[in-house]
DNA sequence: GTCTATACCTCGATAGAC
DNA sequence: GTCTATCGAGGTATAGAC
């Protein structure tokens, strides 16, 4: 029964600790960044002593490491469901729908991929190159059957993901700008309206 | 003649020296963030010693708010000059390349304001709420005026907005993500096409 | 397994010579 | 104005009792 290397073997009471240190330092490193954050705080908002914080990970490194691993998969899940199979129009407007549905309910594990990122992804720019280029360019090659066939708009597959990715994580990761803007009303909803018209009308023929 | 609250008063050698930490500070504090950048990695880029920073700037904070304070107002250029007799269509595809531009010609600009939104605008908050969204509620004034008249397509002003800073940021705040994804290819090239097309789409009747 | 105490380092800022 | 030297706070990580 190995151990995997950056976590202990785990028991009842280790997987409690590790799963709160984990929800604490996701919190406390999408607010702060990984250089802002401290295991102070993490410690603090996971309810356990410092010492015992790494006791569980090696180090500050290990847990950050370990939560951007762990959501890597969980992020790219809507991209890796496009179905080259279904209707080409209701698969980019799902795509579209499940990643604005992630920024809302998941705005921490946004900003903490958007921390990584806009620092020159020092922790996972392999993955960038690798898993992810191969997942776009495999989708890519399915939206441009989909113009070609002409069942879409003729459209860059390669800016059409990226505009996705940028108009839904926008809300999540620059919520307090947005929020500032529309002052009290949700930005969710006029979100959500407004992002599948715009994707309605750009891929109609 | 007074000095301003932050810096100091200015000779030919000061204000050069203020210059080179102010050039140094964007390019450190946007690859690393407020937290994550040194006086020393800046005083190393600026080509001065620690101390000699701290002679022209009363600290790290206060190079920090200088560049944003000096930054804001280049960045909402691009937005207060649509002009609500111009054009329509032309004028919001105007302000969309300008601010691809800034993306293209400013990064280090970009990501500076990104990293400091991320992480909740701890130093521009006020300025957020204050004149942002003063100008951008005059600019959607403008925008709904010219739905209203039928003379572009009725559409949320507000996430009109939104959306063209979050597809011509992106481009700059992401970059690294972008560029792995896109292989060896420009990204901007393709970007303003795309771009263009999709908003020439959207506003058409 | 969990704690207190602490070692050790990095960093922002200051002192003081030149 | 600019430097070397250094202080003191705050940070990660470890030692060692329980």
């Amino acid at each position: 029964m190995p151990d995997t290397p950056t976590r202990k073997r785990e028991t009842r009471i280790q997987r409690r600790n590790s799963d709160a240190i984990l929800e604490a330092a996701l919190d406390i490193f999408s607010k702060r960044g990984f250089r802002g954050a401290t295991l102070d705080e993490i410690a603090e908002a996971a309810g356990l002593s410092k010492p015992n914080l790494l006791y569980y990970f090696d180090s500050k490194e290990a847990i950050h490491t370990e939560l951007l691993d762990s959501l890597m998969d969980t992020w790219l899940d809507p991209l890796r469901d496009l179905d080259p199979d279904g209707d080409p129009k209701a698969q980019l407007l799902q795509y579209l729908r499940r990643k604005l549905e992630m920024s809302r309910d998941l705005p921490r594990e946004s900003r903490l991929f958007a921390n990584e990122i806009l620092q020159g992804a020092p922790r996972i720019g392999a993955g960038l190159s690798g898993d992810l280029k191969s997942l776009v360019d495999a989708k890519a090659q399915v939206i441009r059957g989909w113009s070609d066939a002409g069942k879409i708009a003729p459209v860059d597959p390669y800016h059409l993901i990226i505009s996705i990715w940028a108009l839904t994580q926008h809300y999540a990761d620059f919520e307090v700008q947005v929020r500032a803007v529309l002052g009290g009303v949700d930005p969710y909803e006029g979100a959500e309206a407004f992002l599948e018209g715009l994707y309605e009308k750009l891929l109609s023929l």
